[in-house]
DNA sequence: AAATGACGGGG
DNA sequence: GTGTACGTCATTT
């Protein structure tokens, strides 16, 4: 027997000789692998039945035991009924279903052996074993620093002659690699960049690459959309020119699961960390906005500094010519070096993730943040002794999405252009309002006379118990005292300096900040376990109340209340000052309840604004963009940057926005799509700025849409198209219907303007300046005066 | 009006 | 892997 202090890593499981055990992935020096054949897999039912040990209809029962859990807030008896492995679960509980409720058999295996054992990824753990097999595992804190596990970021560069790489026969040109001690790239042609190696051919270049992460002994490999792109691309690079992609310790090539609509990446003996998927959840819980989500705009946000793009569509011209060819490795390297830099920026909120909510790392990735908080309200649950509500049926769930709840408070603009706008946010509005109120699925209508009128009585009818604590507020009051706790532990990191500690502590909050904002959301979450409609309708009913109320106040005071949505408010400076406003945000918060805050989000020189109608009853549309006094743009709602619009739409609309945040004039705006109007008729615009491209996705289709239609005659005139390849098209002038004049980029040898003009750049313009007066017909008629000038 | 199918990131 | 995003939009039927 043999006792050992590493890192829980990674906890999945397999299966061996017939059944399913946990594995557990641990560091220490190296990576090392240690299974648990102690743990099985259980569910609940509750029956009065006798279900004996032994086997039921070909499955074996390990045990049955009497135990209590609580159910909806009564303590009930059940019985706990132990089977020998996962895959059994379903079957086993189906089949005694008849007997009584089943309950918790819907819980994966590796997320039942954390929450059973107390474990925490990322933690570390004290293991008592015999060789492979672990006799006892316990939490011991965070004894062994997560840092001392090796990093390194990747990014490939692809020939790309046909404007987006078709994998089986574009080759991979460069990989390029960033870690703490530099960064460096790998390539097959002459370049004269430094850290660089040239070897022969492709081939070379990717067994050169997996060389890289062994003598490194990369722990964690991350990279930006690497699940999707970069690591599938090798893949199949490495089998096209008849070599293995080694990236897993002992040599494995990954492996690439397509699970629903997210593709997994896993890689033997090594944690993949796809950024990308990290900065999604950000973006989900709103603790970053941007627009788009790029590398570049990842970057810049997050850490600042110079652009260094180059353009896309150009990388093939730039690795055909030799004076171009540095730049373009030198753009790769710049590519990792960011990557590694996001990475080292946001990896401590992955593991702070992975230890707050006891998922593992690998599960992060791909997991909502819905996913999230239910994860730890199922920790809570296990440790209240609770029972674990099940997942909803699809039939359920549907019933849930086909009645919204009423959302939240929005006070529409006034469509226009206006200057100088103060935002405010409610900060944690939903949580606080949770706590305060005690907002939960098992509070909701108690029987106690007292709690029916108090505090706790929702403006929409429903009333929260004032004596017992539910489970959502408790969790959410524990991640609050926690975060209250880790920000006092930040300061004074800061002050002694300690930047490292800083960082995780940091991360800590940011974790803590996300799962607080997604609370709500899971309450209202039609898939969700603890789903709840009167709960979350309560919760938007207090907070309609709040909003509204400042923005009453802020009336009041005298300034005008632009726009409001759901805990924001937008206010117009008009002839006040700043100080002012910032005045008026005290005296708002002096009033609020402790827990709740309104914060400063910015202050901007202009904005745009256009009012949607609601569409569905959860709430308005926010279509607005801003412009900070520094020039910085923040766009809500005009989303069309997607590679199936054409270029042309695209820089039109953007152009557009430009010219109304930066100077303020509708006139220029109409310029531009007056001349870019122009530009299409003339029927001189180059096909880079008309394909569209779209990926076929599917092997069969029902209808005939203009992307098949250009790919079915390119096949007839022989061309093979794979599915799953992304296409480029043109709508040309030859047909009736837009899928008859769909033609891809080799065969189209015209373009209808006419489509161009009123399917692409007025649906992506008119967005915009529709509601600043003007009609399809001043932009079009642009011989003409426009509208506005003839009636002004 | 309903059904179908694609978008995100990467090159 | 004791699972299978999501909300929105254009085009076709």
């Amino acid at each position: 027997m043999s006792k050992k202090q590493a890192i829980l890593i990674d906890v999945d499981s397999v299966t061996k000789n017939g059944r399913t055990i946990i594995r557990l992935i641990l560091k220490r020096k190296g990576m090392f692998k240690l299974y648990d054949r102690t743990f099985y897999p259980y569910f609940y039912i509750e029956t009065e039945e006798r279900i004996e040990k032994g086997l039921y209809n070909g499955i074996e029962i390990i045990s049955v035991e009497e135990v209590v859990k609580k159910i909806e807030g009564q303590e009930r008896k059940v019985k706990k009924v132990t089977c020998s492995d996962p895959r059994e679960i379903q079957v086993l509980s189906k089949m005694l279903e008849s007997f009584g409720k089943t309950y918790e058999k819907d819980i994966r295996f590796n997320r039942r052996y954390l929450i059973d054992k107390g474990l925490k990824p990322m933690n570390t753990v004290e293991i008592e074993y015999e060789g492979k097999f672990v006799k006892s595992i316990r939490d011991v804190g965070e004894k062994i620093d997560v840092n001392t596990l090796n990093f390194l970021s990747f990014d490939i560069e692809v020939y790309n002659p046909y404007g987006i790489p078709r994998e089986d026969e574009d080759q991979a040109i460069i990989i390029s690699y960033a870690n703490k001690d530099g960064s460096g790239a790998i390539t097959w042609k002459n370049c004269g960049v430094k850290n660089t190696k040239v070897v022969k051919n492709e081939k070379e270049m990717i067994d050169e690459f997996c060389n890289v992460l062994r003598e490194n002994e990369v722990d964690v490999l991350s990279g930006y959309n690497s699940s999707v792109f970069d690591i599938p691309y090798l893949k199949a690079r490495a089998n096209a020119v008849k070599t293995k992609l080694k990236l897993g310790r002992g040599d494995s090539s990954p492996k690439i699961n397509k699970v629903g609509m997210t593709t997994h990446v896993k890689i033997e003996g090594r944690v993949h960390s796809d950024i990308y998927y990290l900065i999604r959840i950000l973006a989900a819980a709103q603790a970053i906005k941007l627009q788009r989500h790029t590398l570049e705009e990842v970057y810049k946000e997050l850490i600042g500094g110079p652009e260094w793009k180059v353009d896309m569509l150009s990388i093939y011209q730039m690795w055909d010519d030799e004076k171009r060819r540095g730049d373009l490795v030198r753009y790769g390297i710049k590519d990792a070096e960011a990557t590694y830099e996001i990475f080292e920026k946001i990896f401590p909120l992955q593991v702070e993730m992975a230890r707050l909510i006891k998922i593992p790392l690998s599960m992060i990735s791909g997991s909502t943040t819905g996913q999230m908080v239910e994860a730890l309200l199922m920790d809570e649950s296990f440790k209240r002794g609770y029972m674990i509500p099940s997942r909803p049926s699809g039939y359920a769930a549907n019933e849930r999405y086909s009645k919204p709840i009423q959302g939240a408070y929005v006070k529409l603009p006034q469509p226009g252009i206006y200057e100088n706008i103060v935002v405010f946010d409610f900060r944690s509005l939903y949580p606080s309002i949770i706590t305060s109120h005690n907002i939960d699925p098992y509070t909701i209508n108690c029987t106690h006379k007292e709690c029916k009128t108090g505090a706790n009585k929702a403006p929409n009818g429903n009333h929260f118990c004032t004596k017992t604590q539910g489970l959502v507020p408790s969790a959410i009051k524990n991640l609050l005292e926690l975060r209250k706790k880790v920000k006092a532990e930040l300061k004074n990191a800061e002050k002694k300096e300690d930047w490292k500690l800083a960082s995780t502590l940091n991360a800590r909050v940011a974790a803590m900040k996300i799962i607080l904002n997604t609370v709500y959301g899971m309450l209202n979450y039609p898939r969700s376990r603890w789903y709840s409609r009167e709960c979350a309708e309560s919760i938007t009913a207090f907070g309609r109340e709040y909003v509204q109320e400042v923005g009453r106040k802020a009336e009041e005071k005298g300034f005008n209340v632009l726009y409001s949505d759901t805990d924001s408010i937008f206010i117009l400076l008009g002839n006040k000052t700043q100080e002012e406003a910032l005045e008026f945000m005290k005296d708002v918060n002096h009033h609020l309840p402790e827990t709740m805050e309104l914060e400063l989000e910015n202050i901007y020189k202009r904005g745009l604004f256009v009012s949607k109608k609601q569409e569905k009853e959860t709430g308005a549309k926010k279509k607005y963009a801003l412009i900070t006094k520094e020039g910085k743009i923040k766009i809500r709602g005009f989303e069309l940057v997607r590679r199936d619009w054409s270029k042309i739409a695209k820089d039109t609309q953007l152009a557009v926005l430009k010219a109304i945040l930066e100077e303020g004039s509708r006139e220029k705006a109409l310029q531009i799509v007056k001349d870019t109007v122009q530009r299409l008729s003339s029927g001189k615009v180059p096909k880079e700025e008309l394909v569209i491209y779209t990926q076929l996705r599917k092997a069969n289709y029902e209808v005939l849409s203009p992307e098949l239609s250009a790919v079915e005659k390119a096949r007839s005139r022989g061309m093979n198209i794979a599915t799953g390849a992304i296409i480029g098209y043109i709508i040309t002038k030859k047909g009736k219907t837009v899928s008859e004049k769909a033609e891809l980029i080799d065969f189209a040898a015209d373009y209808d303007s006419e489509y161009y003009i009123d399917h692409q750049v007025l649906p992506a313009v008119m967005k915009i300046i529709g509601e600043l007066g003007y009609t399809e017909e001043d932009i079009k008629y642009s011989g003409k005066q426009g509208s506005l000038s003839d009636w002004m």
